[in-house]
DNA sequence: GAGTGGTCTAGACCACGAA
DNA sequence: TCGTGGTCTAGACCACTCG
């Protein structure tokens, strides 16, 4: 483990515990250099990474300073879906789902570009949804290019995709190329999710690449507008 | 400017321009360092700022590569709304507002919880709509302290608040914390927008920071679903 | 002017990937 | 085994804030 990140633990740990409350001024760079035994650069991968989580504001020339963020909003995940506390524990530990399709088609122009493919080649196509008691949560809509899994089992579609790919594959996903749009649920979408028809779903379409570069995975996922949210932090407003 | 971003430039010039093609591999660090004649922690920083844009994935004992980006989204702004291109252009050029309301107020528990205020807090409130050709092109419902901007003008609330807080306050917006969510619009913004009752707009609910950790800005923009996405890059994936 | 964070250097060691 | 990127050091200079 990274010196780095074993103190952004530690920093982020006396935030949470309060510590550190909201407005407090951390140590001076230098000074944490000194009580970490560390240098510079290291302290200041621990700012980056710190503020990149939204914990701290730095201010040149002043020092940098806890934010005062609503305290509700301190566990949230980042960067991803978040549904109600009980479905997301859910979720995470026992990953289920009701496969509706399984197939290998020629995907259509989009995804073909997505994936960066040629007319001729072909996808695995898998429509699920995950469940919670019993409960479609949400409809997800994946494209894998067999030129790079030659194999994908139903079960691993009824679990985790991802899951399976770790296991049988030698391929590092590295990032993901996320587009979120607010929809309208198709008729067949409100049965499967049993929502009145008409209703807004939040759809994340995310390709995903791999560390060479290669995109692996176009999918487009909804979830009832009344029950999902999608946090993320950057610098960057919406024009106001 | 910091030697890095001139590289950053440099670089993401080579890739626009097709100079360095998808899955090549860009020279190694320390090829660069000797190219560019800076030290390596340099060029560190401007891979992280490239993986940050989407234009590069890196693989530790392989080397760094350059993404298979589907082309199109090349050149989409990243971490905010975008609308079809003319609006966007044209909103960039002459922002212009109608405003629908323009008060002081005691701000409902939820927003002052996100400022960070007391119970006897007063607000600016707005509630305005970007025009483009005459038309309302989104609904924003925008809470700024008292305490922090003693006068805000209902002109400037017509053009860019912003812009009027860089002239007469000194302060520097550091970061947005945005959760993004599909709701149903409301009688009044069906009105607005002169779109069909029903229609799913795209939320998005931004708190913005200073740099001395003060949030100073809650913003509420909903867009029509069929006019607006968001679009993102990270590390993180949706549970698959 | 004193103190802060941001950037940068030259060099080092390590973890990992590919052959 | 060897070349790659990731992390780290000790020290430096600069831009900025604030009294």
């Amino acid at each position: 483990m990274a010196k780095y990140k074993d103190i952004v633990k530690d920093i982020e740990g006396c935030i949470r515990r309060g510590d550190l409350q909201p407005y407090d001024q951390l140590p001076t760079v230098v000074e944490m250099t000194k009580a970490y035994h560390v240098s510079r650069t290291t302290i200041e991968q621990v700012m980056d990474e710190l503020e990149k989580r939204g914990l701290v504001s730095r201010k040149r020339g002043s020092g940098v300073y806890v934010k005062k963020v609503a305290t509700q909003s301190f566990d949230k995940p980042l960067n991803t879906i978040s549904l109600t506390d009980d479905i997301d524990a859910n979720l995470a530990k026992h990953p289920s789902c009701t496969v509706h399709e399984f197939t290998v088609v020629k995907p259509d122009e989009h995804v073909r570009h997505e994936l960066g493919l040629h007319e001729f080649s072909f996808t695995f196509y898998i429509e699920r949804s995950h469940l919670h008691e019993g409960q479609a949560i949400d409809v997800q809509y994946l494209y894998y290019p067999v030129e790079i899994f030659r194999d994908i089992r139903l079960t691993s579609a009824e679990t985790s995709i991802r899951q399976w790919i770790d296991e049988n594959y030698d391929v590092t996903p590295d990032s993901f190329h996320k587009t979120l749009r607010a929809v309208t649920a198709s008729e067949r979408e409100c049965e499967i999710l049993g929502i009145p028809e008409g209703s807004p779903l939040l759809e994340v379409e995310q390709i995903g690449y791999l560390d060479d570069g290669r995109p692996f995975e176009s999918l487009v996922a909804r979830f009832p507008g009344d029950r999902s949210e999608y946090q993320t932090i950057d610098s960057d407003s919406l024009p106001v």
